[in-house]
DNA sequence: AAACTCACG
DNA sequence: ACGTACGTGAGTTTC
């Protein structure tokens, strides 16, 4: 019988597989179950039959009865400690994963897995077929032989390698042939089975002991011809050990009961256990791999779809005024992010039900052309549009002087109020985990960057377009009706989706930055840098690079002789903390403090800002993500404008930069203590709320409170305490950090939480409150329910777990916040539309609003922004903003 | 690509 | 006893 087995040792590889994908938030279902190690054995094991093509498998598991090691040897594995629970539970599923894979399971009581490999790989070779043994212990490297090759799969630096042994390989790596590697064994011993071996013996000196005698014992026989003396009184005083070590090391290879293979054939898979299992696994992306979504009820909701390429302008005025009449209409614009404001737009597909239209932009048809044949649709108020990121549309329709007034449903936004933190919103993701359907997109439709449309063949791109709008009508339908059910439509209608229009347009918009400021702020920073560089090399005695962490390290704590405080994965850390610390025991410290704040400012600011100047507009048009954050907040990149310097004075400087066009001025709102005053109308503390409602300075009053002194007799450094501790609350306090923080002992800090958990009970009650609601609901919610899933917090690993419940603690309170601005702005930019203003708003920096302002209409906007955003939610305390005007950023502030 | 550091709310 | 603040993005160095 010809052909070849697969055998497998499950526990090391599930034991790989656990580890490799081990890192915090671990991989698991959204109930909390840990999945890691299931998904990388099946995938694994997946890549595996597949290079290797077995007619045989079979996967081998330790039982927990004792081996006949153990009973020859109680030390036998005596330092290995127990699985980890959260492997542990896996076990049985995987179990249950490969009966419906229909591989066969083989464990027997008193056999290892290795002993179990070895049994059946000596029948396969027997029956001269081929063996492959899949295992990730070194051990059984003793099995190569001609027939059978060991399989070792590693992880180095992320990426999996794959060793294969055959008796070359294991002579050139080992030096020995395959079955010595038991003498060897026998001689040097094994720390991690707790096999002693010859004591004092290591791995050279056993290799060469073993190819001179080749087993240990030939070896004790020739034990006088040894010419090192302490080799041959170690080997003499080590001999029981060795001979006992070579018993355990060697792998059984013979059963009375495990005789033949006939069970281990490969079986079929059952299909509708292992969809079903992934199901609960929720392995959406393996249940597709392995073409098991078929199965999905769902693939029989997308039927084929008609694709019509449109050719000429008049052709499509003539299919736009059909499609108008239509009530609800699928778009997708293949829109590309280029130097232009508002993006090119390489393609657009247009259509409803089964039918649809493709326009590809170029000769015949010009984007402007497009713009405004499609108007008609775009300005439909009875037309409900369903599209995939409509920011990208409406900044091309805003750059070709249009609007954008339709119904419409984003299913990119849709997507992330039902999972704020899904790894992708693109199209296919979507497809995936509602209709379990892969479409299999170009890369062009993943946003990934590594494809543009214009890429495709003309072809290839009309047929990918049409795949993908055929999957918007089906997913806008599920994802309506979970928003519905989680409560989540005034988020969606009112809030995520107008906001999606105001982010479009600041984007549009820009802020107009004045390139010579930044030029000289630039040189003055480059004058103070290169004085202080020098100073530094002159302290240092020679020169480096300061800017590496690595080379910072070596100057301060090895040539300076520098306590080392704090320590990273890879050596010293130098951050501000640390030298901080260390400010008065070295002269170099302040000028490399300096040195690291100037050099920040000049390449992240500077310089980076610079960059990102556009060269028609003068203006940053910096992107405002709705998609990424867990919370709810918006973020800006490329570049950022939300962490523009203002904490020292000379970062503050770069605001000045920061200007409005001629005739415009600048007004910044800011929300005052919005956070707390979340957390005072949530938790309904009423001294906290009074507090508000009084207007009182927050942190003295707490200073006042916790210390139990008068307002009057709080200093500055009580309520720096205070404000840490309000600060702590809201990210979900621990002593260890406030005492970190603030500078106090663990117990202090312990105390001054105490003290405000006293002053304020409700504070109390609403933490103890939030964590087991989300311990029992798995997620938390805003006051616009907004949700946040928080598995961490059924992690079997404290660390874990402790992050879950400060992320539940803080969610409600930051994301609460992030709906109210988000409100704020919805209502601002309709206000400033409607009354038709000049005016725009340009920025916003989470709780703060900046409006570039037409100088007439100044007074207008300042009340704008009070009323849209003390308004913009009735709270049991008031919401109060604080308005400065300035002729930039600086002066606005 | 990952690690480190640091800018903001 | 565990190991800590919550949420982001970008530049630089190093592997």
């Amino acid at each position: 019988m010809n052909g070849k087995l697969l055998i497998v040792d499950g526990n090391s590889i599930l034991n790989r597989a656990f580890y490799a994908f081990k890192r915090p938030g671990m991989l698991s279902t959204s109930e909390g179950f840990p999945t890691n190690a299931i998904f990388g054995f099946v995938n694994i094991l997946n890549k595996y039959i597949e290079e290797e093509n077995p007619d045989h498998i079979g996967v081998a598991f330790d039982l927990k009865a004792k081996t006949f090691r153990h009973i020859m040897y109680e030390d036998y594995k005596a330092t290995r400690k127990p699985m980890p629970r959260d492997l542990a539970r896996q076990l049985p599923v995987v179990k249950d994963v490969l009966k419906a894979m229909g591989i066969t399971i083989l464990e027997k009581e008193g056999l290892e897995a290795d002993d179990i490999i070895g049994i059946y790989s000596r029948i396969a070779e027997e029956k001269g077929m081929e063996v492959a043994v899949l295992t990730g212990d070194r051990d059984a490297l003793q099995l190569v032989s001609e027939k059978t090759m060991v399989i070792i799969p590693s992880t180095s630096k992320g990426k999996t390698e794959t060793n294969r042994f055959n008796p070359e390989l294991v002579r050139e790596k080992y030096g020995v042939e395959p079955e010595r590697l038991i003498d060897v064994k026998a001689l040097m011993g094994d720390a991690s089975d707790n096999i002693k071996g010859v004591p004092g013996i290591g791995e050279k000196t056993a290799i060469g002991l073993i190819r001179e005698y080749q087993t240990i014992e030939n070896l004790y026989q020739h034990l006088d011809d040894i010419p090192r003396e302490r080799i041959r009184i170690l080997l003499e005083e080590g001999k029981d050990s060795a001979f006992l070590s070579k018993k355990l090391a060697t792998i059984v290879r013979t059963d009375d009961e495990l005789t033949e293979l006939e069970s281990l054939k490969r079986g079929e898979m059952d299909r509708d256990a292992l969809y079903q299992l992934f199901q609960k696994l929720e392995f959406r992306s393996l249940t597709r791999r392995m073409g098991l979504d078929r199965l999905s009820e769902a693939a029989a909701e997308t039927a084929p779809c008609q694709v019509t390429a449109v050719e000429s302008g008049d052709d499509l005025r003539k299919i736009v005024s059909r499609l108008n009449k239509e009530k609800e209409l699928v778009l997708y614009a293949m829109t590309e992010h280029t130097g232009r404001i508002g993006g090119n737009m390489t393609a657009l597909i247009i259509g409803s039900g089964e039918q649809f239209y493709f326009v590809r932009t170029g000769d015949r048809i010009g984007e402007s052309d497009l713009a405004r044949i499609l108007s008609p649709v775009f300005t439909n108020g009875e037309v409900l549009l369903i599209c995939h990121d409509v920011k990208s549309l409406y900044t091309w329709i805003l750059s070709h002087g249009m609007d954008l007034e339709c119904g419409l449903f984003d299913l990119e936004i849709a997507e992330y109020l039902l999972d704020a933190q899904a790894s992708s919103y693109s199209i296919d993701s979507l497809a995936l985990k509602h209709l379990n359907l892969d479409p299999d997109l170009p890369e062009a439709f993943k946003g990934t960057g590594k494809q543009r449309f214009s890429d495709l063949s003309p072809d290839d791109l009309v047929c990918a377009a049409g795949k993908a709008v055929s999957l918007f009508q089906p997913v806008y339908e599920k994802q309506s009706q979970k928003l519905n059910d989680s409560g989540q439509h005034f988020l969606y209608h009112d809030v995520e989706l107008p906001l999606t229009m105001v982010l479009g347009s600041m984007e549009y918009y820009g802020f107009k930055v004045d390139r010579n400021a930044l030029e000289e702020y630039g040189n003055m920073l480059d004058r103070f840098i290169r004085s202080l560089e020098q100073a530094i090399y002159m302290l240092a005695g020679e020169e480096f690079n300061i800017n590496s962490p690595k080379q910072l390290g070596i100057i301060l704590f090895e040539k300076l002789g520098l306590k080392a405080v704090k320590k990273t994965k890879t050596g010293y850390s130098t951050d501000a903390g640390v030298l901080e610390s260390l400010a008065d025991k070295h002269e170099i410290i302040p000028h490399i403090l300096e040195y690291r704040q100037l050099a920040k400012l000049k390449s992240t600011y500077a310089e980076g800002l610079a960059k990102v100047i556009h060269p028609v507009t003068g203006r940053i048009h910096s992107s405002f993500n709705q998609t990424v954050t867990a919370t709810g907040r918006i973020s800006s990149t490329e570049p950022n404008l939300q962490n523009i310097p203002v904490r020292t004075e000379l970062g503050r400087e770069i605001r000045k930069a920061f200007i409005p066009e001629e005739g415009f001025t600048l007004v910044d709102a800011d929300y005052s203590q919005i956070e707390l005053r979340v957390l005072a109308h949530i938790t309904g503390d009423e001294t906290l709320k009074r507090a508000f409602q009084e207007d009182a300075d927050i942190h003295t009053l707490t200073a006042s409170q916790v210390f139990r002194v008068p307002m009057v007799q709080v200093t500055t450094e009580m309520r720096r305490s205070a404000k840490a501790v309000n600060f702590g609350i809201i990210y979900g306090i621990s002593d260890f950090s406030l005492a970190k923080d603030i500078n106090v002992s663990r117990k202090e800090a312990a105390r001054y939480i105490e003290g405000y958990l006293d002053t304020y009970p409700k504070v109390r009650e609403y933490m103890d409150e939030t964590v087991r609601l989300a311990q029992e609901k798995g997620y938390v919610e805003t006051l616009f329910h907004r949700i946040r899933h928080i598995p961490e917090l059924k992690s079997s690993n404290f660390a874990v777990r402790s992050f879950g419940r400060r992320v539940a603690l803080n969610t409600p309170i930051q994301g609460s916040a992030a709906d109210i601005i988000k409100i704020a702005m919805v209502r601002v930019w309709k206000e400033l539309k409607k009354r038709k203003l000049k005016s725009r708003l340009v920025l916003q920096v989470h709780d703060e609003l900046l409006v570039e302002t037409w100088e007439e209409e100044l007074e207008e906007v300042k009340n704008i922004l009070r009323v849209g955003m003390e308004e913009a939610v009735a709270l049991s305390v008031p919401l109060t903003v604080d308005i400065s005007v300035g002729r930039n950023w600086y002066e606005a502030k």
